[in-house]
DNA sequence: CGGCCGGTTGTATTTTCATGCATCCGCGCC
DNA sequence: GGCGCGGATGCATGAAAATACAACCGGCCG
């Protein structure tokens, strides 16, 4: 089933990248895609943008990808750039065991950065459950552990 | 000026022939407009959807041609799983790895769920911890995981 | 087991779309 | 009239996206 649980991932990560980011083309795609560690070919990525709604629209200047029905900014919106930095500035240290990877932030930062983990959809990344200053993220396997804690080291600059 | 109204003309045509029918590639497009006494071929129609913003966007069989941000009718009813309990509409997802499960939720729906499940008095269960939109699910041991998340799935319909 | 089934993916290919370049046309100006 | 300009279009072609096909994998049943 882990097959499923990456298929999951991935679809979440190419929601949140094309509402994120604009994306005019599917090798764009693939590429942010392949930064989070999804490795994935251009077909399967045109199978998850037909079962997620995701359309390629006209914009002034060139195409852009947006689920069905929804609306890019006015282009005068630019949507939280740099969040990643921001994120990164909040965190204070990444630790683990065998099974379980957690991240300490700055008293109540927890939250937000772990909304921000979530929109990753990061493959190694199942889920996260966050307190005020501490997150618990879960790993797609316990095999991934320490795969998990290296990125989010990297993530947040802290190897 | 006879060139100038014949375009005006054909993309007021276009955006109402999109709306109208369920249109799905431009040849088609062509053929309607074609149709309606208008003469052009592929490349004039590609340049005046990219000016109209007339995107294709999938739909549950297939593609569509739409005015960007407009939504086309409901095509069938997606969500409508209404299973019998309420919990089942609001969980999203089910995952796994070899300790944990993980339930996903509508946004601000996790406590609910939570709850809702430790009502059960599931003997697989050992105990949750709810975020916003995340659950996770604590089994009796850890060999019972995948028990959990089968009956997990299948509460909620998800298998 | 062994075999079948459904679901996911990659490869190779087809289909569909976008666009560089040339043409044509109407217009204004000299 | 002759000339240049800009917008609209077609043709040909390259870029981008969709898909037929086959391989693979995990689950399930006898």
């Amino acid at each position: 089933m882990t097959l499923v649980a990456d298929k999951a991932r991935r679809q979440r990560a190419i929601v949140e990248l094309v509402r994120a980011h604009e994306i005019g083309s599917q090798d764009e795609l693939l590429q942010a895609l392949a930064g989070r560690g999804h490795g994935v070919t251009q077909s399967t990525l045109s199978r998850d943008l037909k079962e997620l709604r995701v359309g390629r629209v006209p914009t002034g200047e060139g195409y852009r990808y947006l689920p069905a029905g929804e609306e890019g900014p006015p282009a005068s919106a630019p949507a939280a750039r740099g969040f990643g930095t921001l994120a990164a500035a909040e965190v204070t240290a990444v630790e683990a065991n065998e099974s379980l990877v957690v991240v300490r932030t700055q008293v109540a930062r927890a939250q937000g950065v772990a909304v921000y983990l979530d929109g990753l959809g990061l493959p190694e990344l199942m889920a996260t459950i966050a307190g005020d200053d501490t997150i618990l993220a879960v790993p797609a396997s316990t095999k991934k552990t320490r795969a998990l804690r290296a990125r989010l080291e990297q993530l947040f600059g802290l190897d």
